[in-house]
DNA sequence: TGGCAGATCC
């Protein structure tokens, strides 16, 4: 955009044609009296005052006094973008000053493109960028995952000769993690001479980036090991959210305890991390403590607390803090609306569901997203409304994926309805989505209706794709650290003891009334070879381990990668009893807590 | 005159 332009649209003073001589009170409201005026501005209004003033003064062509103005004004809470925007290009000869001012505004206000655009205009025109330019310019990389931006970025860190600048180091880090590129975010760390907290935190956060949640707890101790650094906020949040993909509470807690120790007061994102981490790690009412006892919350801390809530599938529950969050006059999100349904689609909540569907695009004025469809489809489907949801799906205004295909199509095998499961399996082909998940459901379909050529061409159709069934693992914690285990998996150490535990569980639990759900073995094998694939599902092996190694009574808490298969389910409803511990188990879409022989999910999942 | 790191979504 040229100056010119943007000064005839904008409702901005206009400025004098020539600079003004310096007059006596020029010199009264010069050196430092425009800046406290400006510094004490509280809004747009006062600023605009100020600016008049200025521009009177002829004091505008100061460019120390024009860059503060363009600062305050871009940079301010009550600020605009537009208006900075305009006195920027007003200043005739903008340094780098300016310009980073200009880019660190966009980035916060996540104009990505605009502000790549002014650096690649600062560069144009040759203006000298330094240290100070690099970190949002990274940012901004970071945020678009804008991997080919960002290494020709560091090309130009590397011309500027800035490259053992801690701040753009850090931010290198962080952008090549973002961008999914861990082993260059970690030469960069490893060439380091000094490293910061916020070094470490970039590290840890580059590895939470691309789901290495294991080597962030590592890092943690790395650091803690080195002894030059205490673990402070944001590096404890990255942990934190390690710890909540891990499914580990007990690393989660010693993490609140290093909080409690270090910090006097905790701010927001920290407890909402300590919410999220707690809630999906099984501990809900730790996670409902925490957030009770918040003294400022905002939208992210319910929208945390309300997707918690659907977790476990307390969905009346989430519904109150979602009513709790609108009185408090936080506008809900898109993000927001996916908890609530996704809340109602867990408990059951039909009509519920059906009503926040609608005052969210009619009240709210929110758009529904692909999310919020896929919600509607998996609460319609779920409740056995299988032709409603086909129509949901035929009447969106956006075009389906197959994620909202998916949700058909594992409805339809819940409520056994093959022929609506073979549309939705044809669309998401037809998007030349070859998730094996979906071959899968569809073939188990076919297998429960005895159809085994359909299973069998399925799955040459599979092997034809080379498409491999991602493995189901599951992860407990034991003695503090997290073990892992897959289907059918024979190389744990410990083997022949869960081996053995298992088939003195197979006992009690014949005795107790448990058979085999067979139907949910694919293949077209005989009872018996079906029945020993169940036995070792990785859930069950995890179960047996526990049992081994954690004391009576203790609880067992498993989270794992796929959705539970029915038979898991009974099977681990049965051990809660047999046994008298309390098992929860987490898996990809939500909780279920095991007791006394029964489930929190009241077998509606 | 100014910089880096952190939390939510089927």
């Amino acid at each position: 955009m040229s100056g010119a332009s943007v000064l005839c649209q904008s409702n901005l003073l206009s400025l004098p044609n020539n600079p003004p001589q310096n007059s006596e009170l020029n010199a009264k409201f010069n050196d430092q009296g425009w800046l406290s005026l400006l510094k004490r501005c509280k809004s747009m209004e006062e600023f605009k005052q100020v600016h008049a003033q200025i521009l009177k003064l002829g004091l505008f062509w100061d460019s120390f006094c024009g860059s503060n103005l363009v600062a305050t004004c871009a940079l301010s809470r009550w600020g605009s973008m537009e208006y900075a925007c305009s006195i920027f290009r007003q200043i005739e000869e903008p340094g780098s000053f300016e310009y980073n001012t200009m880019i660190r505004a966009n980035v916060n206000n996540m104009n990505l493109e605009k502000a790549l655009l002014l650096y690649a205009e600062m560069l144009e025109r040759g203006i000298e960028h330094d240290n100070f330019t690099y970190p949002f310019v990274l940012k901004a990389c970071s945020l678009l995952g804008a991997l080919k931006e960002g290494v020709q970025i560091h090309g130009q860190v590397f011309k500027a000769g800035l490259e053992d600048d801690t701040y753009v180091q850090n931010g290198l880090i962080s952008m090549y993690g973002k961008c999914g590129e861990i082993n260059h975010a970690c030469d960069v760390f490893e060439q380091m001479d000094e490293r910061s907290v916020a070094s470490w935190s970039s590290i840890i956060g580059a590895h939470a980036s691309v789901e290495l949640w294991q080597d962030c707890l590592m890092l943690l101790g790395d650091m803690s090991s080195e002894g030059r650094h205490r673990a402070e906020e944001s590096i404890l949040v990255s942990t934190l959210s390690a710890c909540t993909h891990l499914g580990s509470p007990d690393i989660g807690r010693c993490i609140h305890g290093i909080l409690l120790r270090n910090i006097s007061e905790l701010n927001v994102v920290v407890k909402t991390s300590l919410i999220d981490m707690y809630v999906k790690c099984g501990h809900l009412e730790k996670g409902l403590w925490v957030f009770q006892n918040m003294a400022v919350k905002n939208k992210l801390s319910y929208t945390v607390m309300i997707s918690g809530l659907a977790f476990h599938g307390r969905g009346r529950e989430a519904l109150r803090v979602f009513s709790e969050m609108v009185e408090e006059g936080l506008a809900p999100d898109d993000v927001v609306y996916v908890g609530v349904l996704s809340a109602c689609s867990h408990a059951g909540l039909v009509k519920e569901g059906l009503q926040c569907f609608n005052s969210m695009q009619l009240v709210h004025k929110i758009k529904p997203t692909i999310q919020h469809y896929g919600c509607m489809v998996d609460l319609m489907g779920r409740a056995g409304m299988l032709k409603e949801a086909y129509d949901l799906i035929k009447g969106m205004q956006i075009k389906p994926n197959d994620v909202v295909w998916g949700s058909l199509l594992s409805a339809c095998k819940v409520h056994l309805n093959l022929e609506i499961g073979e549309i939705a399996a044809e669309n998401i082909f037809k998007l030349n989505q070859h998730n094996p998940g979906d071959y899968l459901v569809l073939a188990s379909m076919y297998a429960r209706a005895q159809k085994w050529t359909d299973v069998a061409r399925i799955r040459t159709k599979m092997a034809e794709k080379h498409l491999v069934q991602t493995p189901g693992f599951s992860l407990v914690e034991a003695n503090r650290k997290v073990h892992k285990f897959v289907s059918q998996d024979k190389s744990q150490p410990e083997c022949d003891t869960i081996y053995d535990m298992i088939h003195q569980m197979e006992w009690q639990l014949k005795f107790e009334g448990y058979g085999p759900d067979t139907s949910q073995v694919l293949l077209d094998v005989d009872e018996e070879e079906k029945r020993e694939r169940l036995k070792y599902h990785s859930q069950k092996l995890a179960i047996a381990f526990a049992l081994i190694q954690t004391s009576e009574g203790s609880p067992i808490r498993i989270s794992r990668n796929l959705r539970m298969c029915s038979d898991c389910h009974t099977y681990t409803k049965f051990i809660s009893m047999i046994y008298e511990r309390e098992i929860s188990v987490r898996d990809r879409n939500r909780f279920h807590h095991f007791k006394d022989g029964t489930c929190s999910c009241k077998d509606y999942w």
